[in-house]
DNA sequence: GCGTCGTTGTG
DNA sequence: ACAACGACG
C-alpha cells in the first residue's frame, strides 16, 4: 500500500531552517518527505573523484538526516538522472504534490520544466518558490518591465524595494510535526555514489564578525577580511535572508551590495541564458583569441612569472579558493595579456572553486574580459605589478602562496606587460570594428 | 463621502 | 515594511 506524501525536493538549499519550499510544503495537506537526488548528469562530469564539493554536500545531507531523524522522519536519497529518480519516487509513494525552490541556471530551468511536464501527466502539482535570492528574475526591473543590464541603477531599485518583510525567515520550525514519519531510509555511502572523501575543511558559517571591517579591508588578499560564505550561499547552508539581515544590522552596505551582485547575475543569467557560453556583447565573440595551450598551462600552474598571478593560481589549486581581488587580476591577465578565451578560464574556475556558482562566475569572467554587461571596458588592462603594489604592498600574499618569489632570481614573465597591452588593444579594436 | 485606525496578507 | 481593506464615526 503506497503512502500519500508531499515531496520537498532539496537541491541548492541544504537546510531545514528558513527554507521557502519546505515551509510551504509543511503547511500543505499531506505529510512531507524530503528528497535529494545525486544527479548523475552533473556528477558524471566531475573528473576528480575526491571533489570537495561532493564531500561538502554529503556532509550536509548527513547533518540534515540527523535532524530529520530527531523529528521522526528521514531523507529520501536517489542517485541517477532526475527522470529516473522521479520515476522511482512516484513508483514508491503516492505523491500528492511537489515543492521545490527556484534554480536559475539553464540546465536547472530545463530540468524543472521537464519535471513539471512529467508531474502534470501524473496529475501532480509542482509548486516552486523564490528562496536563494532576495529579489529574483522579474522583481527588480526598469520602469518598462525590462531587466536591468547595468548594476548601479539595478542596485538603487533593489535597495528601494528592500524591507524587513523580504528579510523575514520562514518559520519552518513551527511545522516540523508535519514531516512524514518513517523509519530511517537507506543512506548511500560516498563510494556507492562513485566518490571518495575529499577536503574536509570548509569555511565556517560564522560570518557576522567579519562585516564591520569588510569594506575597509576587503581588497587586501592577505587579510582574512572577507566572509568566505560563497560556498554556503551556493549550497544554501546559509539562508540569503539571514545574510542580508545581518548586513543591515551591521550597516555593512558594501557587503550587502555584493549580495545584490549575486541577485543581479542570477537575474541576468535567467533572462539571457546564452551568456553562460556566449559573450553578453556579441561583438566580443569576434575576438581572435590566441588560445595557446602552453600559456594556458602556465597560467593554470602558477608559472606566468607575474607574482600576484602565480600566487592566486597557487591559492586556487591548493585550497579551492581565491581572493576576489586576485580573481579579477588573474582573469584580466588570462584574457587580456595571454589572449585566451574567457570560457577557458571560466571552465577552470568551475572545476576548482569550492564556491563555484555559474551566474557569478560567468558574470565575473565576462566582466574581467570586458565582454559582459556592465563590464570593465576592454581598454582597461590591469597591470599585475601595480595591482600587487596597491593591494599587497609588503608581498605578504605573494610570499605565502608563491614563496619562490622570495628568491632574488626572478622567473621570466611569459609575456611582457607593455607588449601585451598594445596587442590586446589592437585585437579587441579590430574585433569590435566588425 | 471621507479620513483614520486596526487587521490582514504578502516572500 | 507596506499596502489594501473594512469598520467606524
Amino acid at each position: 500500500m503506497k503512502q500519500e506524501v508531499n515531496i520537498c525536493w532539496l537541491r541548492r538549499d541544504l537546510r531545514l531552517n528558513d527554507n521557502a519550499a519546505l515551509y510551504h510544503a509543511l503547511k500543505g495537506d499531506f505529510p512531507v518527505l524530503l528528497l535529494f537526488i545525486f544527479d548523475s548528469n552533473i556528477l558524471d562530469d566531475l573528473n576528480d573523484k575526491k571533489d570537495a564539493r561532493v564531500t561538502f554536500i554529503y556532509q550536509q545531507l548527513q547533518r540534515i538526516e540527523k535532524e530529520l531523524q530527531q523529528n521522526g522522519s528521514s531523507l529520501l536519497i536517489k542517485h541517477g538522472t532526475p527522470e529516473q529518480a522521479w520515476q522511482e519516487v512516484t513508483g514508491s509513494y503516492t505523491v500528492k504534490g511537489v515543492y521545490t525552490n527556484h534554480d536559475y541556471e539553464p540546465y536547472a530551468a530545463e530540468r524543472d520544466d521537464s519535471l513539471g511536464e512529467f508531474l502534470r501527466s501524473e496529475s501532480i502539482a509542482l509548486q516552486t518558490f523564490k528562496d536563494q535570492v532576495i529579489f529574483e528574475k522579474d522583481e527588480v526591473t526598469k520602469a518598462d518591465g525590462k531587466p536591468y543590464t547595468v548594476f548601479t541603477p539595478y542596485f538603487r531599485q533593489w535597495m528601494l524595494k528592500l524591507n524587513n518583510f523580504y528579510l523575514k525567515a520562514y518559520p519552518v520550525e513551527k511545522y516540523m510535526e508535519h514531516l512524514f514519519q518513517t523509519k530511517p531510509l537507506a543512506f548511500p555511502s560516498l563510494s556507492e555514489l562513485g566518490f571518495e572523501e575529499g577536503r574536509q575543511e570548509f569555511p565556517s558559517k560564522n560570518f557576522e564578525k567579519k562585516l564591520a571591517s569588510y569594506e575597509e579591508r576587503r581588497d587586501f588578499p592577505f587579510d582574512d577580511a572577507t566572509t568566505r560564505i560563497g560556498l554556503h550561499l551556493r549550497f544554501g547552508t546559509i539562508s540569503i535572508r539571514e545574510a542580508a539581515s545581518a548586513a543591515q544590522d551591521a550597516k555593512a552596505n558594501k557587503w550587502l551590495s555584493e549580495l545584490a551582485w549575486r541577485d543581479f547575475y542570477m537575474m541576468i543569467l535567467w533572462h539571457f541564458p546564452h551568456t553562460a557560453t556566449q559573450s553578453f556583447k556579441a561583438a566580443y565573440d569576434n575576438i581572435k583569441w590566441i588560445n595557446s595551450e602552453k600559456d594556458f598551462k602556465a597560467w593554470k600552474n602558477g608559472k606566468t612569472g607575474y607574482p600576484i598571478v602565480d600566487a592566486g593560481m597557487n591559492q586556487l589549486n591548493q585550497t579551492g579558493y581565491m581572493h576576489n581581488r586576485v580573481r579579477m587580476i588573474v582573469g584580466s591577465f588570462l584574457t587580456k595579456h595571454l589572449l585566451i578565451d574567457w570560457r577557458w578560464g571560466e571552465a577552470y574556475f568551475a572545476e576548482k572553486l569550492l564556491d563555484y556558482e555559474m551566474a557569478s562566475n560567468v558574470g565575473g569572467w565576462q566582466w574581467a574580459c570586458g565582454c559582459g554587461n556592465d563590464a570593465a571596458p576592454y581598454f582597461r588592462v590591469f597591470n599585475p605589478e601595480l595591482q600587487a603594489k596597491k593591494f599587497d604592498p609588503q608581498n605578504k600574499y605573494i610570499y605565502k602562496w608563491a614563496p619562490e618569489y622570495k628568491e632574488e632570481k626572478h622567473v621570466q614573465p611569459i609575456v611582457e606587460h607593455a607588449f601585451a597591452r598594445e596587442r590586446i588593444l589592437k585585437v579587441f579594436k579590430e574585433a569590435l570594428a566588425q
